[in-house]
RNA sequence: CGGGGCAUGGCUCAGUUUGGUAGAGCACCUGGCUUGGGACCAGGGGGUCGCAGGUUCGAAUCCUGCUGCUCCGACCA
């Protein structure tokens, strides 16, 4: 490609309107620009790189036992009626009508019509198991959409469904799609960590999320210092603590005016953090109090209490609310809450205090030597509480961190939700009529994008890993008047891509500064530089991207040099 | 959905407080000059100031309504 035909628009200011490093980078160098809020059209630099990493996920797919087919965006009502999820995915679903008033959504994903394709033909134990996958636009109209890419209402995403005929079955799937993502990530060169994950509302048995790290995600991870625990903040689980060998005494309560909050309660009656019981109060999709406690120093995981209780969704509580149930806001504790109007709910951990303090469900009242196990009485008691750094690995029980991530892949045991759900099923080795056990697999392409520049890149723009560059060697003749250089930049670039090297000829007749800022911008790998050193001293002179290395190479072993310099980029 | 902010040429922004001939830098076009890190000189083109009403002799500027974008929060396979 001749840089003076590509369709690359770069710009020199930072777009107002773009925040993190990746939505700003592809905007300054020219690979997509905004049709709409959290829509883009992707120009060829940004497509090329898109259509490497499908390229990648593509043969992976294919060597797990993948099949690709293409599954219409637009789809019919019925289905997701069919399912129950018309109205589940709600207003975040893009919804049309035809001329004849037929409703249609544009796909936020593909159960319903995969369930729908697979149910019609397979009808025999002997033809399982099926992998299907498409990678394709997805519609979604998010609240917010954001960060360009990385949270878009329409994306790019690589969607596996498998049929097994029993859950063995779909172990294997399972397995088999964890490796190949594995693979995927590696070889675009990502850093990430397959991470367990809660999930959610699509209502699986067993999930993995891939998160690349970066300080820019949206998601946070326990990540373990010692063994390869990680875990979404919201699943990660916490051991048990064992309670202290200390005496119970006498439940008092005392005065403690003007101490709504934690911290002032601790500091008048001069306890450690570890000593007292906090108190959340929210109420669910039913209008169920549901009131948490955990340890001053604990924050409530909502995910975890949302699955305790077995609630759709959580809001904080009203005060009215937990009045009519006996508590006090800011004096709330399990004793004395109208169990006919609370559920209480417990975090192990604080199960296990002795002695502690907590509410007294009195305005500027508090019980000190409060113990659960002794003065509670009825709860649910389970692990509620957010992980925090330094908290020890449910594994192994070295301290964990927390970190951020992107989501950039989900792995995903889906059981026979969707086949019951739809009637989708085969008959058995006994004739039986059984449900498909599915699992469905996605990769977020596009923001898979957005990933690897969140990960590599300087101020200067992108650093691409050789794997998904748009080229992986740019050629810069530092003056497009001189004739010798020009001449053999093009020698050098014919000689390239005879050897198969994606490669681009900067031939436009700009000063050289705007060429290296160019290509500093875009992120090619490496650069070839062809200048006077080139034509007098026979210097190719080629610099690496990522490390700024520079290597002499010449006319006689360029070609050889630069191959191998692409081999470890 | 709640709370902020913004909307002026392709981009970044000034001008709005206090109404009076629409500006700058970059980009673009022409000519010259220059060529190892976003040059320079001269000339030039391009904007119904987001949209619709209103106030006024006169509105980018004041008022009302709307739309779009954006940030924080809630939400989120």
């Amino acid at each position: 490609m001749y840089a003076s035909n590509l369709y690359a628009p770069t710009l020199r200011e930072v777009p107002a309107e773009a925040e993190i490093p990746s939505h700003q980078l592809m905007l300054r160098a020219g690979f997509i620009r905004k049709a709409a809020g959290g829509v883009y059209t992707y120009l060829p630099l940004a497509w090329r790189t898109l259509r490497k990493i499908e390229q990648i996920i593509r043969e992976e797919m294919d060597a797990a036992g993948g099949q690709e087919i293409a599954m219409p965006i637009m789809q019919p009502s019925e289905l997701w009626k069919e399912s129950g999820r018309w109205e589940v995915f709600g207003d975040e679903m893009f919804k049309v009508n035809d001329r004849h008033g037929r409703e249609f959504c544009l796909g936020p994903t593909h159960e319903e019509i995969i369930t729908d394709l697979v149910r019609n033909e397979i009808r025999s134990y002997k033809q399982l198991p099926v992998l299907l996958y498409q990678i394709q636009n997805k519609y979604r109209d998010e609240i917010r959409p954001r960060f360009g890419l990385m949270r878009g209402r329409e994306f790019i995403m690589k969607d596996l469904y498998s049929f097994d005929k029993d859950e063995s079955g779909l172990d294997i799937s399972y397995q088999k799609m964890y490796d190949a993502y594995t693979n995927i990530f590696n070889r675009c060169g990502l850093v990430f960590r397959p991470v367990e994950a809660d999930g959610g509302a699509i209502g699986g048995s067993n999930t993995h999320e891939f998160t690349a790290l970066a300080q820019t995600g949206e998601s946070e991870i326990a990540v373990c210092t010692k063994c390869d625990y990680a875990a979404n903040n919201e699943k990660a689980e916490l051991a048990l603590i064992e309670a202290p060998a200390e005496t119970e005494l006498a439940l008092e309560k005392v005065a403690t005016p003007d101490t709504k909050t934690i911290e002032a309660v601790i500091e008048y009656l001069n306890l450690p953090i570890e000593k007292s019981i906090k108190a959340v109060a929210f109420e669910d999709e039913h209008d169920r109090l549901i009131c948490a406690f955990v340890r001053g120093d604990h924050e409530v995981n909502e995910v975890k209490l949302q699955n305790a209780v077995e609630a759709v969704s959580l809001r904080m509580a009203d005060e009215n609310v937990i009045t009519a149930a006996g508590g006090v806001a800011g004096f709330m504790s399990p004793i004395g809450l109208d169990r006919k109007k609370a559920v209480v709910v417990v975090d192990q951990s604080v199960m296990a205090m002795k002695n502690a303090c907590c509410g007294a469900n009195e305005a500027d009242k508090h019980y000190i030597n409060a113990n659960p196990q002794r003065d509670f009485g009825e709860a649910i008691v389970k692990d509620i509480r957010l992980i925090a750094a330094g908290d020890p690995c449910p594994h192994c029980g070295a301290p964990v961190e927390i970190t951020r991530g992107i989501e950039i892949g989900q792995v995903f045991k889906l059981g026979t939700k969707y086949s019951n759900a739809m009637h989708a099923g085969f008959l058995d080795e006994n004739g039986r009529e059984k449900p498909f056990v599915m699992g469905c697999y996605g990769i977020g392409v596009s923001r898979t994008m957005s990933a690897a520049i969140e990960q590599l890149h300087d101020e200067n723009g992108i650093i691409w890993p050789k794997a998904i560059a748009p080229y992986e060697v740019a050629i810069v003749p530092i003056n497009a008047k001189d004739e010798a250089q020009m001449e053999l930049a093009e020698t050098i670039y014919q000689a390239l891509k005879n050897a198969h090297v994606d490669v681009l000829l900067d031939d436009r007749k700009e000063r050289a500064g705007v060429k290296f800022k160019d290509a500093d911008l875009i992120g090619y790998p490496v650069r070839i530089t062809i200048g006077p050193k080139a034509i007098n001293e026979d210097n190719i002179e080629t610099k690496v991207r990522k490390t700024g290395e520079i290597f002499n190479f010449t006319k006689e072993n360029y070609l050889v040099k630069v191959q191998e310099l692409l081999q470890d980029l």
